[in-house]
DNA sequence: CGAATTAAGTACCGCCCGGTATCAAATTGG
DNA sequence: CCAATTTGATACCGGGCGGTACTTAATTCG
């Protein structure tokens, strides 16, 4: 067995603390004291284990991108439901995590793009990568749908792929700024309008 | 005349370049060194000028709206041109701004709410409100167009505010995150094709 | 039972922050 | 020309920041 005192704190479990709360409050909103509290890690053993702020930074958003934005891509790309109703069902996802009180609020990789606009350093790349990853998953769903008859040929896919990518940036925004789930609801309904129909003669 | 050393600085001048720092950096990105150096104000100046940062702030963030924000909303509800115009012209405008370089990028009103989510202060109410009459401006705009026939009588008006206020967002947070001027065309095009078309017997 | 190993806890460093006191410079009224 | 007045410039203060030595506690191997 490992030898040594023990941890206090499972460093799994640290980085999902840390996340909360770099999602929360952001990266210059957050200070090493913060995480070292919230964590019960001493600071000594945030550095040693994590390495220093921006690092562990990069390791929770790229953690927030595995275990909530990935699966949801996947089932974005991967599942055989029919486009609107997936597509719906992604929407919603992203209303309901924006409402949820007990979730910081909002998109980790939005909030992480919108905090370090126009400034440059390693982890804006991070979050530009996930975010050019969803526009991608939207692309790829819609030609998909495009091939299989659920959308007309003349459909613009890259258009699509960008507009819906913005509707989540747009409702995890909303939800930020304090928006209600009724008006979410409607956002969305409102939203899903601009799906063309197919063409009936195939 | 006034007597005293006079000022190296119009203070209206010191005002707006505080703005454009803000809007860029945000509020707990940017000093009140990082301010005195690109006003040329000292800073016991600046403090005796426009009061502590939280109050400069809030100066910045109104100046904004009044000379930007509000002008936008401005010719929305009042332009007498048809609704698809005036709502292509604001969206185009704000795709611009977002896309400028010489600009900070994006909306200052939305950067606010998006830095200081969860928090409370004066100056988060201060971005609330603005982002309400936004809304508002939208929603007289569409009960307008509806009763001049320009939107069928069914058209879901508080709905489609909603989420046209929304498209501001998103392009702002797209600009923000570096999409190109194609791109907010698509985007906008795309957008556009909610609106529904009027009913034809009227 | 030591000796070695590993982590926690504390104290500390240099730095920058918001905000202010103090002094020098520039202009006008008498 | 001198006093009064208003501003600019500098230095400074207490505090919190990221990051790090150093000491102390807990555990395993020989």
């Amino acid at each position: 067995m490992q030898r040594g005192r023990p941890r206090k704190t499972d460093p799994d479990e640290a980085l999902r603390t840390a996340m909360r709360i770099f999602w929360e409050k952001g990266f210059e909103g957050t200070s090493m004291a913060d995480l070292a509290a919230a964590t019960g890690m001493a600071k000594p053993g945030l550095y040693a284990t994590f390495g220093d702020k921006e690092t562990l930074y990069a390791k929770a958003l790229t953690h927030y991108y595995q275990a909530l934005g990935g699966p949801l891509l996947d089932d974005l790309v991967g599942s055989p439901d029919p486009l609107r109703v997936v597509l719906r069902r992604c929407l919603e996802a992203v209303a309901r995590s924006a409402i949820d009180r007990t979730c910081p609020g909002g998109c980790f990789v939005l909030n992480s793009m919108m905090e370090s606009a126009g400034q440059s350093g390693p982890h804006i790349d991070l979050a530009k990568t996930f975010d050019r990853k969803r526009r991608d998953a939207f692309a790829r769903r819609f030609r998909a749908a495009r091939s299989r008859g659920e959308l007309p040929e003349e459909a613009d896919v890259k258009g699509l792929a960008e507009f819906f990518s913005g509707q989540l940036l747009a409702l995890a925004a909303l939800g930020r700024s304090g928006a209600s789930r009724k008006a979410l609801e409607r956002f969305i309904d409102v939203a899903m309008g601009v799906l063309p129909e197919p063409d009936p003669d195939r």
